[in-house]
DNA sequence: GAATCGCATAAGTATCGACTTATGTATCGG
DNA sequence: CCGATACATAAGTCGATACTTATGCGATTC
Protein backbone atom coordinates (compact mmCIF):
# COMPACT_ATOMS: atom_id res chain seq x y z
CA UNK A 1 0.00 0.00 0.00
CA UNK A 2 1.24 3.26 -1.52
CA UNK A 3 1.08 5.83 0.71
CA UNK A 4 -2.80 7.31 -0.83
CA UNK A 5 -0.89 10.63 -0.87
CA UNK A 6 0.53 9.85 -4.11
CA UNK A 7 -2.79 8.80 -5.94
CA UNK A 8 -4.40 12.16 -4.73
CA UNK A 9 -1.59 13.84 -5.44
CA UNK A 10 -1.70 12.97 -9.29
CA UNK A 11 -5.68 13.32 -9.27
CA UNK A 12 -5.13 17.03 -10.45
CA UNK A 13 -4.20 18.00 -14.27
CA UNK A 14 -2.62 20.55 -13.06
CA UNK A 15 -0.45 19.22 -10.23
CA UNK A 16 0.55 16.44 -13.07
CA UNK A 17 1.27 19.16 -15.03
CA UNK A 18 3.82 20.68 -12.57
CA UNK A 19 5.21 17.24 -11.68
CA UNK A 20 6.10 16.67 -15.35
CA UNK A 21 8.25 19.95 -15.45
CA UNK A 22 9.73 19.50 -12.62
CA UNK A 23 10.66 15.85 -14.16
CA UNK A 24 12.67 17.83 -16.61
CA UNK A 25 14.43 20.63 -15.05
CA UNK A 26 15.09 21.82 -11.49
CA UNK A 27 12.83 25.13 -10.94
CA UNK A 28 12.11 27.33 -8.84
CA UNK A 29 8.59 28.82 -8.05
CA UNK A 30 8.88 31.48 -9.86
CA UNK A 31 10.17 29.52 -12.97
CA UNK A 32 6.92 27.20 -12.44
CA UNK A 33 4.26 30.30 -11.86
CA UNK A 34 5.35 31.61 -15.32
CA UNK A 35 4.41 28.43 -17.30
CA UNK A 36 0.95 28.50 -15.56
CA UNK A 37 -2.10 30.55 -15.70
CA UNK A 38 -2.54 30.30 -11.76
CA UNK A 39 -1.36 32.40 -8.87
CA UNK A 40 1.91 31.97 -7.00
CA UNK A 41 0.36 30.48 -4.25
CA UNK A 42 -1.94 28.09 -5.98
CA UNK A 43 1.62 26.65 -7.82
CA UNK A 44 2.97 27.03 -3.78
CA UNK A 45 0.13 24.71 -2.52
CA UNK A 46 0.37 22.30 -5.63
CA UNK A 47 4.20 21.69 -4.18
CA UNK A 48 2.86 21.00 -0.59
CA UNK A 49 1.23 18.34 -1.77
CA UNK A 50 3.81 17.26 -4.19
CA UNK A 51 6.03 17.21 -1.31
CA UNK A 52 3.65 15.81 1.19
CA UNK A 53 3.26 12.84 -1.06
CA UNK A 54 7.06 12.39 -1.74
CA UNK A 55 6.79 13.27 -4.91
CA UNK A 56 9.11 16.63 -4.72
CA UNK A 57 12.28 17.55 -3.00
CA UNK A 58 13.08 21.04 -1.93
CA UNK A 59 16.46 22.96 -2.25
CA UNK A 60 16.64 26.35 -0.19
CA UNK A 61 19.34 28.99 -1.64
CA UNK A 62 18.62 32.67 -0.49
CA UNK A 63 15.07 33.68 -0.67
CA UNK A 64 14.29 31.19 -3.71
CA UNK A 65 13.09 27.76 -3.41
CA UNK A 66 14.36 25.06 -5.93
CA UNK A 67 12.15 22.00 -6.40
CA UNK A 68 13.11 19.25 -8.23
CA UNK A 69 11.37 15.44 -9.00
CA UNK A 70 12.43 13.22 -6.11
CA UNK A 71 14.38 10.45 -8.18
CA UNK A 72 11.80 7.52 -6.24
CA UNK A 73 8.84 9.73 -6.93
CA UNK A 74 6.39 7.07 -8.45
CA UNK A 75 8.54 3.87 -7.28
CA UNK A 76 5.41 4.02 -4.86
CA UNK A 77 2.70 3.97 -7.84
CA UNK A 78 4.93 1.25 -9.21
CA UNK A 79 4.77 -1.19 -6.54
CA UNK A 80 1.11 -0.94 -6.12
CA UNK A 81 0.96 -1.33 -10.72
CA UNK A 82 2.96 -4.14 -9.84
CA UNK A 83 0.83 -6.06 -8.02
CA UNK A 84 -1.81 -6.42 -10.65
CA UNK A 85 0.32 -6.67 -13.04
CA UNK A 86 0.86 -10.33 -11.48
CA UNK A 87 -2.68 -11.00 -12.32
CA UNK A 88 -1.87 -10.63 -16.24
CA UNK A 89 1.32 -12.04 -17.46
CA UNK A 90 0.34 -10.93 -20.82
CA UNK A 91 0.98 -7.13 -19.47
CA UNK A 92 4.40 -8.52 -18.65
CA UNK A 93 5.40 -9.70 -21.85
CA UNK A 94 4.59 -6.02 -23.47
CA UNK A 95 6.33 -4.72 -20.82
CA UNK A 96 9.02 -6.77 -21.70
CA UNK A 97 8.83 -5.87 -25.11
CA UNK A 98 9.03 -1.93 -24.48
CA UNK A 99 12.54 -2.52 -22.16
CA UNK A 100 13.99 -4.64 -25.20
CA UNK A 101 13.28 -1.46 -27.05
CA UNK A 102 14.84 1.03 -24.90
CA UNK A 103 18.11 -1.09 -25.01
CA UNK A 104 18.22 -1.05 -28.87
CA UNK B 1 -1.25 11.42 -22.12
CA UNK B 2 -3.66 8.60 -20.33
CA UNK B 3 -6.89 9.80 -20.06
CA UNK B 4 -7.17 11.65 -16.83
CA UNK B 5 -10.23 10.03 -15.91
CA UNK B 6 -7.71 6.66 -14.72
CA UNK B 7 -6.22 9.05 -12.66
CA UNK B 8 -9.82 10.72 -10.94
CA UNK B 9 -10.56 7.19 -10.73
CA UNK B 10 -7.42 5.98 -8.25
CA UNK B 11 -8.37 8.89 -6.29
CA UNK B 12 -10.72 7.44 -3.97
CA UNK B 13 -9.93 5.21 -1.15
CA UNK B 14 -12.72 3.11 -1.38
CA UNK B 15 -12.92 3.13 -5.49
CA UNK B 16 -8.94 1.74 -4.96
CA UNK B 17 -10.78 -0.84 -2.73
CA UNK B 18 -13.64 -1.51 -4.72
CA UNK B 19 -10.91 -1.85 -7.72
CA UNK B 20 -8.78 -4.25 -6.19
CA UNK B 21 -11.66 -6.83 -5.03
CA UNK B 22 -12.52 -6.84 -9.01
CA UNK B 23 -8.75 -7.70 -10.21
CA UNK B 24 -8.78 -10.60 -7.57
CA UNK B 25 -12.18 -12.36 -8.49
CA UNK B 26 -15.45 -11.30 -10.20
CA UNK B 27 -17.92 -9.80 -8.66
CA UNK B 28 -21.92 -8.76 -8.78
CA UNK B 29 -22.45 -6.00 -7.33
CA UNK B 30 -24.01 -7.46 -4.50
CA UNK B 31 -21.09 -8.79 -3.34
CA UNK B 32 -18.83 -5.95 -2.77
CA UNK B 33 -21.92 -4.11 -1.26
CA UNK B 34 -21.45 -6.61 1.19
CA UNK B 35 -17.94 -5.90 1.41
CA UNK B 36 -17.94 -2.13 2.35
CA UNK B 37 -19.99 0.28 4.71
CA UNK B 38 -21.83 2.07 2.17
CA UNK B 39 -24.70 1.89 0.31
CA UNK B 40 -25.28 -0.39 -2.84
CA UNK B 41 -25.74 2.71 -4.62
CA UNK B 42 -22.65 4.25 -3.59
CA UNK B 43 -21.08 1.24 -4.87
CA UNK B 44 -23.10 1.47 -8.33
CA UNK B 45 -21.80 5.25 -8.25
CA UNK B 46 -18.08 4.36 -7.78
CA UNK B 47 -18.17 1.37 -10.70
CA UNK B 48 -19.42 4.22 -13.31
CA UNK B 49 -16.66 6.15 -12.58
CA UNK B 50 -14.25 2.71 -13.12
CA UNK B 51 -16.54 1.86 -16.03
CA UNK B 52 -15.95 5.65 -17.20
CA UNK B 53 -12.00 5.20 -16.64
CA UNK B 54 -11.94 1.53 -18.57
CA UNK B 55 -10.78 -0.12 -15.57
CA UNK B 56 -13.78 -2.62 -14.84
CA UNK B 57 -16.05 -4.20 -17.17
CA UNK B 58 -19.65 -5.73 -17.12
CA UNK B 59 -21.33 -8.65 -17.81
CA UNK B 60 -25.21 -8.95 -17.52
CA UNK B 61 -26.59 -12.12 -16.37
CA UNK B 62 -30.42 -11.71 -15.54
CA UNK B 63 -30.76 -9.45 -13.07
CA UNK B 64 -27.17 -9.54 -12.26
CA UNK B 65 -24.62 -7.35 -12.87
CA UNK B 66 -20.90 -8.66 -12.84
CA UNK B 67 -17.94 -6.90 -12.84
CA UNK B 68 -14.04 -7.66 -13.33
CA UNK B 69 -11.26 -5.50 -13.85
CA UNK B 70 -10.30 -4.72 -17.48
CA UNK B 71 -7.19 -6.53 -18.44
CA UNK B 72 -5.59 -3.52 -19.50
CA UNK B 73 -6.85 -1.22 -16.79
CA UNK B 74 -3.59 0.35 -15.93
CA UNK B 75 -1.98 0.19 -18.76
CA UNK B 76 -2.81 3.87 -19.46
CA UNK B 77 -1.24 4.46 -16.15
CA UNK B 78 1.68 1.89 -16.87
CA UNK B 79 2.18 4.36 -20.30
CA UNK B 80 2.25 7.32 -17.85
CA UNK B 81 4.95 6.19 -15.30
CA UNK B 82 6.78 4.77 -17.94
CA UNK B 83 7.35 8.40 -19.55
CA UNK B 84 9.43 9.13 -16.12
CA UNK B 85 10.97 5.93 -16.33
CA UNK B 86 13.31 7.14 -19.23
CA UNK B 87 14.29 10.28 -16.72
CA UNK B 88 15.80 8.06 -14.04
CA UNK B 89 17.83 4.70 -15.88
CA UNK B 90 18.15 3.47 -12.64
CA UNK B 91 14.62 2.49 -11.89
CA UNK B 92 14.80 0.75 -15.26
CA UNK B 93 17.47 -1.58 -14.16
CA UNK B 94 15.51 -2.10 -11.12
CA UNK B 95 12.64 -3.51 -12.96
CA UNK B 96 14.40 -5.78 -15.12
CA UNK B 97 15.62 -7.21 -11.92
CA UNK B 98 11.73 -7.88 -11.05
CA UNK B 99 10.44 -9.48 -14.27
CA UNK B 100 13.46 -11.75 -14.25
CA UNK B 101 13.46 -12.98 -11.21
CA UNK B 102 9.65 -13.44 -12.29
CA UNK B 103 11.19 -15.81 -15.07
CA UNK B 104 12.41 -18.08 -12.64
C1' DG C 1 -49.75 -10.53 -12.97
C1' DA C 2 -48.34 -9.22 -8.35
C1' DA C 3 -44.62 -9.14 -5.29
C1' DT C 4 -39.67 -9.40 -4.97
C1' DC C 5 -35.04 -9.01 -6.24
C1' DG C 6 -30.78 -6.74 -8.42
C1' DC C 7 -29.21 -2.84 -9.94
C1' DA C 8 -29.23 1.97 -11.84
C1' DT C 9 -30.64 6.64 -11.63
C1' DA C 10 -32.54 10.96 -9.37
C1' DA C 11 -32.17 14.39 -6.14
C1' DG C 12 -30.48 16.47 -2.14
C1' DT C 13 -26.68 17.35 1.32
C1' DA C 14 -22.32 18.09 3.25
C1' DT C 15 -17.50 17.80 2.95
C1' DC C 16 -13.38 18.41 0.16
C1' DG C 17 -10.37 20.66 -2.73
C1' DA C 18 -8.52 24.14 -6.01
C1' DC C 19 -8.51 28.63 -6.48
C1' DT C 20 -8.47 33.59 -5.20
C1' DT C 21 -6.71 37.98 -2.56
C1' DA C 22 -4.43 39.50 1.44
C1' DT C 23 -0.78 39.18 4.51
C1' DG C 24 3.42 37.39 6.86
C1' DT C 25 8.44 36.31 6.83
C1' DA C 26 12.89 35.87 5.33
C1' DT C 27 16.50 37.57 2.07
C1' DC C 28 18.76 40.77 -0.95
C1' DG C 29 20.06 45.43 -2.90
C1' DG C 30 20.27 50.54 -2.43
C1' DC D 1 17.34 50.54 7.49
C1' DC D 2 14.12 50.50 3.69
C1' DG D 3 11.97 48.98 -0.26
C1' DA D 4 11.70 45.11 -3.19
C1' DT D 5 11.82 40.25 -4.10
C1' DA D 6 10.71 35.16 -3.32
C1' DC D 7 8.01 32.33 -1.20
C1' DA D 8 4.65 30.53 2.33
C1' DT D 9 0.52 30.86 4.99
C1' DA D 10 -4.32 32.64 6.15
C1' DA D 11 -8.88 33.08 5.08
C1' DG D 12 -12.66 32.96 2.21
C1' DT D 13 -15.28 31.30 -2.08
C1' DC D 14 -17.16 28.11 -5.25
C1' DG D 15 -17.50 24.06 -7.83
C1' DA D 16 -16.56 19.03 -7.61
C1' DT D 17 -17.60 14.80 -5.41
C1' DA D 18 -18.85 11.12 -2.25
C1' DC D 19 -22.47 10.01 0.22
C1' DT D 20 -27.44 9.51 1.54
C1' DT D 21 -32.65 8.18 0.74
C1' DA D 22 -36.11 7.65 -2.64
C1' DT D 23 -37.57 5.79 -6.81
C1' DG D 24 -37.54 3.55 -11.42
C1' DC D 25 -37.08 -0.59 -14.24
C1' DG D 26 -36.17 -5.05 -16.11
C1' DA D 27 -35.76 -9.95 -14.58
C1' DT D 28 -37.32 -13.63 -11.61
C1' DT D 29 -40.69 -16.14 -8.63
C1' DC D 30 -45.00 -17.49 -6.97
Amino acid sequence: MPEPDIFRALADPTRRAVFERLSAAEMTVSDLTRGFDVSQPAISQHLAVLKGAGMVAERREGRQAWYRAAPDALSGLEAWVARYRTFWPERVEALKTVLKEMDE
